[in-house]
DNA sequence: AGTTTTTTATGAGCACGCTCATTTTCTTCT
DNA sequence: AGAAGAAAATGAGCGTGCTCATAAAAAACT
């Protein structure tokens, strides 16, 4: 039993480094399941045993890199942070991580990450975005002021739109070394900070045409 | 030659139906190119002559409908109109008009509108969101004041993440009537035009990690 | 060790979106 | 009207991602 199971994980592990190289090399479309399974050494149909699909694997990849990117975030917290620089060091600092991945991104994240996708359960994407929610709404929490309400599922939407657009714009970002994402990045926190403190329950619908 | 042009056009205008009748009732993804032709009593490959691709079908569906949109918008414009109220109002008729097409304006949306596609080029994604973008960026113009500053391509990039949002969040909403798809609408607007006239360019990118 | 039961690997095959060589239909020229 | 050329329709077929009956291997039992 021991010897199998172990067999299993190494299977698994030369899976994911089929992924990371021949997604790296050719893109995410651009490869085929039966390309992977030919670099991981197993027939087609063994790769569907171990995953539940091409898009998983991409999405297992870039899991593997943000929760990385939140154990480098969580220790390395300053003291006198704003909030808004603790926001910023948090994407920062998975972007850095996503790095190798950012050819292909973008491909898991419009179809998986997006508002849009079908929530079928508690899948990885999902995880991946509670986990992402919990720790923004945490710091949100940590920085509050007494007049500050608690965010509204409203705002955490509101929060995950521009968190994705930020994403969205890093990986077709042609600047060097994607600065030009920090620039966005930095106004579109600016714009949700800012937004925290005003109260959204004075909301008006009469003017609907 | 009038006769073949003519027949060509109800051709065309025979996918669409079809693609009408079957997106709703079957979804986007549920409906296979075959169902089309066997609707449109057309050979699958025919289809294929006269559209791209199955996509391109939905995405043509969408443009008509927010083309209607905009001329309502245009024909009901009142004077004394906020930027707020008339972005509101904007988007507000544009989701009534897509109503019939809610059940699948996601799986279009995600792939082809988001800032992630790959523009290869004018196609009707482009000029869709094109199109959308002139208008806001006009609207923004004509109730600016003289501190405002131009828009910039990052503001109207924030723009279009929080439309994506709001019609993501639409396309999912199952409050009656998606009235709760007005209150984020609102929200996000608000945030949207309180940020105009800050200024971007006092921007600090040295707090990178 | 031999037998049964459970687990894992396999690759032929399916349905899909889409292509393209061929056939059919329409237009033009004499 | 008939021949030659142009335009459009056709459906067999390709390459996908993925499934599933079957085979092989491992584990659990006498």
């Amino acid at each position: 039993m021991r010897v199998t199971a172990e067999t299993k994980h190494e299977t698994r592990q030369r899976i994911l480094a089929a992924a990371r190289k021949l997604f790296a090399d050719k893109g995410f479309a651009g490869t085929t399941t039966r390309d992977l399974a030919i670099e991981a050494s197993i027939a087609t149909g063994t790769l569907f045993n171990y995953f539940p699909g091409k898009e998983h694997l991409a999405l297992e990849i870039i899991d593997a890199s943000l929760e990385a990117a939140h154990r480098e975030f969580v220790d390395t917290r300053g003291k006198g942070e704003s909030l808004e620089e603790a926001l910023f060091a948090h994407i920062a600092i998975a972007l850095r991580h996503l790095r190798p991945q950012r050819g292909y991104v973008g491909d898991v994240v419009e179809t998986t990450l997006s508002p849009f996708n079908r929530s079928t359960g508690a899948n990885t994407s999902d995880s991946l975005r509670v986990r992402h929610l919990e720790t923004v709404q945490a710091l949100i929490e940590a920085h509050a002021s007494p007049s500050t309400p608690q965010p509204s599922a409203v705002t955490m939407h509101l929060y995950w739109t521009l968190y994705l657009g930020v994403l969205a714009f890093w990986a077709k970002d042609e600047s060097t070394n994607q600065e030009d994402t920090l620039v966005l990045l930095d106004q579109a926190l600016r714009l949700f900070v800012g937004s925290l403190d005003t109260d959204p329950r004075t909301v008006e619908i009469s003017h609907v045409p």
